[in-house]
DNA sequence: TCTTTATGGTGAG
DNA sequence: TCACCCTAAAGAT
């Protein structure tokens, strides 16, 4: 979502929308209010989106599992059968969200009414969130007896993680799943707060390749499948830890699929 | 042509 | 924790 902002913003923010269309009736109203205004400024708050017009108004958009943005030349539309459900345009081009259902317009003043949003934890892409204060928000009252592979998927933690990167994080940082920030020592909770900031970052701009640079090179040329070595650990029961061999596991955590190696990330 | 799954989220109990 | 919502693609038959 972070890169879809950026994609947006530049291909049609500080522009003079020619083309605002819902595919909600309830949402029709502002098709007209919103048509022939600025989209100032694009930002993300974790997996939300939100679109700033210059009154003042927003249009939120969560792609849950679902949703898929698409950019073409004014005038153009990609070739799918997904459902269009929200379509922005300049003269010169489009941004077009296809199949997500969650979309609603804010008036002014009054994002924190959106119950995502108000719930919505330290942003980890924000710029507030440097590696020091995660750690000092990961050891807050709030958080510090709940299980870290709880922890992670919680939006009312830290905006932005999800599922791929929980499992991700807790290899990295060497943890098991069912430790809690209060039994971390200083070096520990430094590593975690460490990897969830570099991870998360190294997924933007890698386009969710978690994976050591160098061993992706390495993997990608000896002919592996991309599924096989975008990874440390999600996605991959079955086959061996890189850093130590061993067969990685899955098991069932917050109702999600949680991949670890059993001999990297003790209990 | 089914059934299942998914990098997500809510609300009831 | 579970049932449910949402949509599309992958997997099973």
């Amino acid at each position: 979502m972070y890169r879809v902002a950026c994609r947006i913003q530049s291909d049609i923010g500080g522009q003079v929308m020619s083309e605002v269309w819902f595919a909600f009736d309830r949402l029709e109203p502002w098709s007209k209010r919103l048509t022939g205004r600025v989209l100032e400024r694009v930002d993300t708050l974790g997996k939300a989106l939100l679109l700033n017009f210059e009154d003042g108004s927003c249009i939120y958009t969560h792609n849950q599992l679902y949703g898929r943005w698409m950019f073409k030349p004014a005038g153009q539309r990609p070739d799918t059968n997904r459902q269009l459900r929200l379509a922005l345009g300049s003269e010169s081009r489009s941004a077009l969200l296809y199949s997500a259902s969650e979309i609603d317009v804010l008036e002014a003043g009054q994002l924190e009414t959106h119950p995502f949003i108000a719930r919505a934890g330290l942003d980890v892409l924000s710029s507030e969130a440097d590696v020091d204060r995660i750690a000092a928000h990961v050891v807050d009252e709030a958080y510090r007896r709940r299980q870290l592979g709880h922890l992670l998927l919680d939006q009312g933690f830290l905006a932005g993680v999800g599922n791929y990167l929980r499992s991700e994080i807790l290899f990295l940082s060497g943890l098991h799943w069912q430790l809690r920030p209060a039994d971390l020592d200083e070096g520990q909770l430094r590593g975690f707060a460490e990897a969830v900031h570099a991870l998360m970052w190294r997924s933007v701009r890698t386009e969710g390749i978690t994976n050591d640079r160098a061993r992706v090179v390495e993997l990608e040329r000896a002919g592996w499948k991309r599924r096989d070595y975008r990874h440390y650990v999600f996605n991959r029961d079955g086959q061996v830890c890189f850093e130590c061999d061993r067969p990685i596991e899955r098991v069932t955590v917050s109702g999600r699929r949680l991949y670890r190696c059993p001999v990297c990330q003790p209990g």
